[in-house]
DNA sequence: GTGGTCTAGACCACT
DNA sequence: GTGGTCTAGACCACA
């Protein structure tokens, strides 16, 4: 599994984690029951802060994605493909749904709303 | 003109403000050298704070969209029209922009996006 | 409503500052849709740190017990009722269930575990 | 001597282990001077870490329950009937009391605990 | 003032 | 070493 940190993002940190770690997991990339490394490992590795990693976690464990044996470690949990797919997709519909919501609102039409996204997925 | 704020939205509220106030000088809903309604009504029309107005005020005012004219009032500034067209679509291809980029560090892929997008814009 | 911390407690703070949010709502000391404090105000009157008090009315929030309102404050859900009764029961058996577990696994009687319920219940 | 570990059980694991092999001598599966499975071979058996089981044999020593003979492993102490029974009693009445603290801290009545602390006695 | 995020240091019990 | 909890300081955008 590999994680790319972007500090400059306006993602929050332990958001981006929690979102690649379920993207791992949605292909494939590690298995239910896998080790994850530690909290302070992965914070090592990023060079970001440990509360930072452990936050993460501890969400991802609240969705049932892993599962934190105590001191013993954090695992992907038996059932993380499905509390990992749904989500990712419901986060995308969501986010995207209110931005639209909010241009529609401000008098922006469907057309210029196509127009614009047309061009950001163009160029990237 | 008729405003509405969405206080769940994700967009800040004076940002709501702008965007309508913009887009009705746009449409055409109220002319260049019209009244607006104080800070203080129309706070208390949209049940918000009058700081939140006095922002969006003070903003418009800087882009020369309305003019405060003291005690008497803000008005719409005469060359409105051509000062309130440009920044809509900024503003869409900059939300968007921010969101997609967030969706792709995410792993998201640009079919998946595509697809939410169709759904969204189709059910609206 | 009452909010009593215990700093010497095994029961982390922010886990107390939950069950009696909980439990306020439970006994009906608060409504659904009435305002709570603001975190920091919160956190100065326990005379604890605002951040144990927000990471409890986050938990509370991801619980739907509350529902904040970005900066315009917290206030108690419109379903808090649902989602606090049942909580803390769960807790309660869960809890005790865990603890009972482990006395008759190392060997201890039903019997012992009443006599020594039924001590610790009566001196209280 | 059957030892059961529960590794997602509230208690710490050399707890655990402390209390079964009381438990084991208080019953007298196991005799003043039988040997004990070495730590190695113990931890493997239950595979839990060494360092877990050399904890629960240190601290066993030091309550004289058992006896460490260097090399030739660790014994059942002569005098262990004696030093084990007490314990477990003030084990329950200290962790029973802990919880039931917990409990009415965050405004649980006594008759909501004794109505848990019911079903579940019943119910195994 | 208000919440959100990141960083950091310290303590504790458990492995 | 490992996770959990508490405290604290700083920054930001928003109200």
């Amino acid at each position: 599994m590999q994680i790319n940190i972007d500090i400059e993002a306006a993602t929050p940190l332990f958001t981006q984690l929690i979102n690649q770690i379920k993207q791992a997991v949605v292909n494939g990339d590690i298995e239910p029951g896998a080790p994850l490394p530690s909290i302070r490992q992965l914070a090592n590795d990023l060079e970001i802060n440990n509360k930072t990693v452990a936050k993460a976690y501890q969400l991802l464990e609240r969705d049932s994605v892993i599962q934190s044996k105590g001191y013993r470690g954090s695992f992907i949990h038996p059932d993380a493909l499905t509390n990992s797919t749904i989500d990712l997709n419901q986060w995308v519909e969501k986010t995207l749904t209110k931005v639209i919501t909010d241009f529609k609102q401000a008098g922006v039409t469907d057309s210029e709303i196509r127009i614009a996204f047309g061009h950001i997925l163009k160029n990237k």
